[in-house]
RNA sequence: GCCCCCAUCGUCCAGCGGCCUAGGACGCCUGCCUUUCACGCAGGUAACACGGGUUCAAAUCCCGUUGGGGGUGCCA
């Protein structure tokens, strides 16, 4: 076990998992995969309003959902308090913490009096104040010489001691900090490989130091992964952006998919194939080849990739995942108007239109609907731009009153109005009967319609000409 | 302000001193297929931020500039 790599995914419960959080778990998943190392689990709480049930399976549940299954854990640090406490404990024993009792307000006054830039100068570092119900423990960084991390992806990043200030170890309210947590529990877990964000880089040195401190050795080997960001460059936020992996999970993206997506930012496979097995992936994957430029989160190629896996899938699965989406009571038609069994017959072209599952509705919408609405852009393209519109519709209504009411039937009655009249006739019947110039073929949809609906709808354009 | 990180097509990735007149993917555009759209197929568009070094040779190494980002809490 001594040589084993042993990574963990750390994150804070804040509500839900976002796609930021999930590619660092995918990259330590992958690490410990890929080495055939032990990937660990631990929910960092150590502050008292996380502690909720729910906020923990907002991080577990969508874990599950990508398949990132962990090794050992969850952990909890709000249940091991207390041997945060007692490293604190020790570290104040030592003279390396010592109590303070200045409120932010106080600081800043000092600061200002002094003359001195913002931040904390070890004001209370050698006063000796004892604890006290408002006291808060710092650390005392040392004055000189520098803290360096050894980075898996940035190579060698120093710190100057001087520029760190004694920073709190323990709240006015004795819960630790999650730096404290953070050095006793990788030393105590035996962790090897801190993967994690880089807004977390700048961190690292104070927990360096704590890990110095409590006389824990050889310190694990850091792997700072570059953020991923929103179109405006900036770090993905919960606020502004759209990214919880939930939300993506229920407009029906692939858990696959969401996994190929992720591993593509900041990384790439040498073989420049891109949409690959996760097994594959596990293969390829080294921290070491991890960039360091943030990556912008892109839909778009999100899309693609899903559409990708979606299109891979079995008839069977497809009509199965598909299922939620045309099933539920949000879909643009009445519920009693649906047939499972048209829409099985349809699916199959279905499934090579959309990228995400969620958008299945919208290609058989008319198929159910009682009426079309029409799209704007598309009567004016079909209809209104079209040649001989009115004797197309007139002609098809005629033919569709006593054909046969079947596919072939009714695409050859189409068909033979465009020969008659010389003209393409196959749009702008597509336009006055889904109201768009874009979809489906229209045969096997038709034909499972109502003969007297699809008339109807044919007049209804007729009488919008 | 201070500290830290980063910098190849619009976007993601490849490139780890010569194989680069810089490759792949997404997007966009064109064509083929098709009396719709999509899929598929074939093409096209488009980048080494700038300035100095080092070297026979630099997208690749070093320095600086500029630009972007992160951090700067008794959040994590």
């Amino acid at each position: 076990m001594t040589d084993q790599i042993r990574v963990r995914f750390a994150p804070a419960p804040t509500g839900y998992l976002h796609v930021g959080s999930a590619r660092s778990a995918l990259f330590n998943w992958l690490y410990a995969r890929h080495t055939g190392g032990i990937f660990v689990l631990r929910i960092e709480d150590t502050n008292a309003e996380l502690k909720q049930q729910e906020f923990i399976d907002a991080i577990v549940e969508p874990l599950q959902w990508l398949g990132l299954d962990w090794d050992e854990g969850p952990y909890f640090q709000s249940e091991r308090t207390h041997l945060y406490l007692e490293a604190i404990d020790q570290l104040v024993a030592d003279g390396k913490a010592y109590f303070c009792t200045l409120t932010r307000e106080q600081i800043d006054a000092l600061c200002e009096e002094r003359g001195l830039p913002n931040g904390y100068h070890g004001f209370s570092r050698d006063l000796g104040l004892p604890d006290s119900d408002d006291a808060v423990v710092r650390f005392r960084t040392p004055d000189t010489g520098a803290t360096v991390i050894d980075d898996a992806i940035r190579g060698r990043v120093e710190f100057e001691n001087e520029h760190l200030e004694d920073f709190v170890i323990r709240r006015s309210d004795k819960s630790p900090v999650f730096l404290v947590a953070n050095a006793v529990d990788d030393a105590d877990m035996g962790i090897t490989h801190v993967v994690r964000g880089e807004d977390l880089l700048n961190t690292t040195p104070k927990v360096q130091l704590l890990w110095q401190a409590l006389g824990y050795g050889q310190a694990p080997q850091y792997a700072h992964l570059p953020l991923l960001v929103n179109e405006q460059r900036k770090k993905l936020s919960k606020r502004r952006d759209d990214v919880s992996l939930g939300d993506f999970r229920a407009k029906g993206y692939l858990p696959e998919a969401m996994l190929n997506h992720l591993a593509l930012l900041g990384w790439g496979p040498d073989d420049e194939v891109e949409i690959r097995p996760i097994a594959e992936i596990i293969e390829q994957f080294d921290l070491a080849d991890v960039n360091k430029g943030s990556a912008f989160f892109d839909t778009k190629k999100l899309d693609h990739i899903n559409g990708e896996y979606v299109r891979k899938q079995s008839p069977e699965q497809f009509l199965a995942d598909v299922a939620p989406f045309v099933e539920s009571p949000d879909t643009p038609w009445p519920a009693e108007n649906y047939s499972a069994e048209t829409f099985a017959l349809l699916a199959p072209e279905v499934q090579s239109r959309v990228a995400v599952h969620s958008e299945a509705p919208n290609f058989v919408d008319w198929v159910f609907a009682d009426e079309v609405t029409y799209d704007e852009k598309s009567w004016n393209k079909g209809i209104v731009k079209a040649k001989l519109v009115p004797e197309i519709l007139a002609e098809v209504l005629a033919k569709f009153e006593t054909c046969t009411w079947e596919p072939d039937a009714i695409k050859e009655a189409v068909f033979a109005v465009g020969e008659e009249l010389g003209a393409k006739s196959q749009v702008p019947v597509r336009v006055a009967v889904t109201g768009r110039n874009f979809g489906i073929p229209l045969w096997d949809a038709l034909a499972a319609m109502d003969r007297e609906k699809v008339l109807a709808r044919l007049r209804a354009a007729q009488g919008r000409l």
